[in-house]
DNA sequence: GACCTGCTGCGGGCTG
């Protein structure tokens, strides 16, 4: 039987009066496997290739929605994306009579209400959302979902590797343990980097398939090369960049939202001076939410003229802007998978190319950017390392865990947490001592055998912040006439009368309100992009690697410019004199009067290690990881072998180093939000793994064959 | 040399 044959008449209806002559490739096999197996499925392929329907035509299909109680949940980590698909699965469901819902914290409370008082349908939702019902809502957990049939999560490789990750697998554990449900789950994605981490969302990694359609769409790509001119963006790749933009429909993805302000600023003031559009905009998540809705619905909606939306990774995901022509990239992507998104973005309809160009400002960037060409070009996604020991994320989930049962006897919470798959890498010791630190800290009580959240401890999980796993930072609102245009940290730069860049225009500081947080402005002529505050970034090794395997090849790559390909064969010449062969393990190492510098080559968290290593024994260092450089006082290379060597030893005595370290300055642990309530120990495991990767990097260390220059 | 994401329940006042 043809999967179509499997489809039943409502369904097959739809798709004839949709005018579709055929099934895309995922929908079919997805219809086939979802409907005749009962196994777990990953639907990857690339963009705008329909699996929204691949997993909800066959999910139509098959589950009886007469029947009480939530019959589909779909998840998404953006409230912009469940807007989109609502509409897209309200039509699906137009002659089925299907109640389809909405909740999320911007959804309608009524809908919610109508839905506890009837639960039945599809629900579309947050991990957020999903985290408050438990708590707020928990007795309606089992009347809501104990019939529930699938959960598709959107956007699935999102997840993988974050905590917001590990708090949806928890989350996933919870409505199954409370709502004796026996869902299967269905996982959307076009860029999956580590299949096995993925397929262990849910908890079921043996009866989790991946279907995958490896076909990408036609991408014409181009690389430019504009080198900085040391005080910014050389103004001859402004003049090229506009005219790259000003007749088409694009996006331009410059990585900051510093930049995003200036570029946006630049082009409008190029545009105005040739009495051209003003269609040029800035989006990123300092704008304030109105504004980048109206900047969507102009691209959505606005079918005829050419505009240019600049922006962060907030237009990287699939929010629905209509059709883009060109995709721009400015200097390189952190990683593959979001220089995949981001040129998913252009030629969305059927049969169309994506236009890509990239542009460089130095060398590095150039480099970086050939080698995730390269990788992707061969198939690979690098992926985010997955956080092996969840303690932070354990602690907020015992939090929410005791206050959603009103209390827990100690054996049962602790039974509870052993059998949720998403701290399987946490042992029963580590739990209780956790716990312990939670009743001595006063956060947890315990009468009896049973524990309770405590006073001090209400205020934490009562808090309208609770239900995230991530910080936010504490921000200013830009106020003009009674609007909000956005917000911002407050820098130094923020004073009474000065200028800065917001939503592409300037403006002058006329009033502070420290109590309130607003900024009150006025409109004036010329200032300076806003600084935000932003921690380093960490590249993985495979990309890294391949830097050096393009630098010391010869080939020829023909997406690059006459100035692109003149700046790699400098920098080719300039490492030809190291005479490297082997990109695993030949590193070179640069000797001058006063300095040693070591191209390392390597994932940001090696070099970091070895940084540690070097600080631990009082080595003064610095790093460049964008320049790849790990810099020494001046030593010989015979003896940076003997220190290499001495780390083997050393590795045992990091911990008390670090505990010292977390002690002395409690701001590291800035990038957790519940890790400060951890017992040191665990505070130290959690730094270790989040920041350091103590053996690759003795294993690195230890095959490495350093290269001098031979000149 | 970063970016992004999310958010309850209640009570009071107003509108139609």
């Amino acid at each position: 039987m043809s999967s179509y044959d499997l489809l039943s008449e409502p369904i097959r209806k739809y798709i004839s009066e949709q005018g579709w002559d055929q099934l895309r490739p995922i929908q079919n096999s997805a219809i086939h496997k979802i409907l005749t197996t009962s196994n777990n499925y990953i639907l990857s392929a690339k963009t705008a290739s329909g699996k929204t329907e691949a997993a909800f035509l066959p999910i139509l299909t098959q589950v009886d929605f007469s029947k009480q109680g939530v019959q589909v949940l779909y998840i998404s980590p953006l409230i912009a994306l469940i807007n989109d698909q609502f509409k897209r699965i309200e039509q699906l469901c137009e002659y089925l009579d299907i109640s389809v819902t909405k909740w999320h914290g911007e959804a309608s409370q009524s809908s919610k209400k109508r839905l506890i008082k009837n639960p039945s349908g599809i629900v579309l939702i947050t991990p957020e959302s999903l985290e408050a019902m438990f708590c707020n809502r928990s007795h309606e957990i089992p009347h809501l979902f104990s019939n529930l049939k699938f959960i598709v999560i959107d956007e699935i490789h999102y997840f993988d590797g974050t905590n917001r990750g590990i708090q949806l697998n928890s989350l996933l554990y919870r409505i199954k343990k409370e709502s004796r449900s026996n869902f299967r789950l269905i996982g959307l994605s076009a860029t999956i980097g580590n299949i096995d981490s993925i397929k262990k969302m849910g908890g079921q990694p043996e009866s989790t398939k991946v279907l995958r359609d490896p076909t990408s769409k036609p991408t014409s790509i181009l690389f430019k090369f504009f080198k900085d001119n040391g005080g910014g963006i050389n103004i001859e790749l402004y003049k090229d960049l506009f005219k790259e933009t000003y007749t088409s429909r694009s996006l331009i993805f410059p990585n900051s939202r510093g930049k995003v302000e200036e570029i946006t600023h630049y082009l409008l003031k190029i545009s105005q001076k040739g009495n051209l559009h003003s269609n040029f905009f800035a989006h990123h998540s300092s704008i304030d939410k109105s504004l980048r809705e109206y900047i969507e619905n102009f691209a959505k909606t606005n079918t005829v003229s050419p505009f240019t939306i600049c922006c962060t990774s907030t237009l990287e995901l699939g929010i629905d802007i209509g059709s883009i022509d060109k995709v721009i990239q400015i200097d390189s992507t952190f990683n593959i998978a979001s220089l995949i998104q981001r040129i998913g973005r252009s030629g969305r309809k059927q049969g169309q190319h994506s236009s890509v160009v990239l542009y460089h400002t130095n060398s590095w960037f150039l480099l970086q950017s050939i080698a995730i060409w390269e990788l992707n070009l061969l198939g690979i996604i690098d992926s985010k390392s997955t956080s092996f020991y969840p303690f932070d994320i354990l602690i907020h989930q015992m939090l929410s865990i005791i206050r959603s049962k009103n209390g827990i006897l100690k054996i049962d919470l602790l039974n509870y947490l052993l059998e949720d798959y998403a701290f399987d890498s946490c042992t029963k010791e580590d739990i209780e001592l956790i716990l312990n630190s939670l009743l001595e800290q006063d956060i947890l009580e315990i009468t009896g055998q049973e524990i309770l959240i405590s006073l001090k401890g209400e205020y934490l999980v009562n808090s309208k912040d609770f239900y995230s796993v991530f910080e936010s930072e504490s921000m200013y609102k830009v106020i003009y006439q009674n609007n909000v245009i956005g917000e911002l940290p407050l820098s130094p730069a923020l004073k009474l009368d000065n200028k800065f860049l917001l939503a592409s225009r300037v403006w002058h500081i006329v009033l502070i309100e420290h109590e309130s947080k607003k900024i009150v402005v006025q409109a004036a002529k010329s200032g300076d992009k806003p600084t935000f505050y932003g921690n380093g970034i960490d590249i993985s090794h495979i990309i890294k690697e391949k830097m050096l395997e393009i630098l010391i090849s010869n080939q020829n790559y023909d997406y690059l410019d006459s100035s692109s390909l003149e700046e790699l064969d400098i920098i080719r010449k300039e490492f030809g004199s190291y005479k490297l062969t082997n990109y695993k393990i030949d590193r070179p190492v640069k000797h001058s009067a006063s300095k040693t510098v070591i191209y390392m080559f390597s994932s940001s968290k090696i070099t970091r290690t070895l940084s540690l290593f070097l600080d631990f024994n009082n080595i003064k260092n610095d790093i460049n990881d964008l320049e790849n450089t790990l810099s020494l006082d001046r030593i010989q290379t015979a003896e940076l072998y003997r220190v290499f060597i001495k780390f083997n030893k050393d590795s045992q005595f990091l911990y008390s180093f670090i505990e010292n370290l977390i002690e002395s300055n409690p701001n590291i642990l800035d990038f957790t939000k519940w890790g400060k309530y951890l017992p040191i120990k665990y505070k130290v495991k959690l730094l270790l793994n989040e920041y350091y990767d103590i053996q690759n990097t003795l294993d690195f260390l230890n095959t490495i064959n350093l290269l001098e220059n031979l000149d």
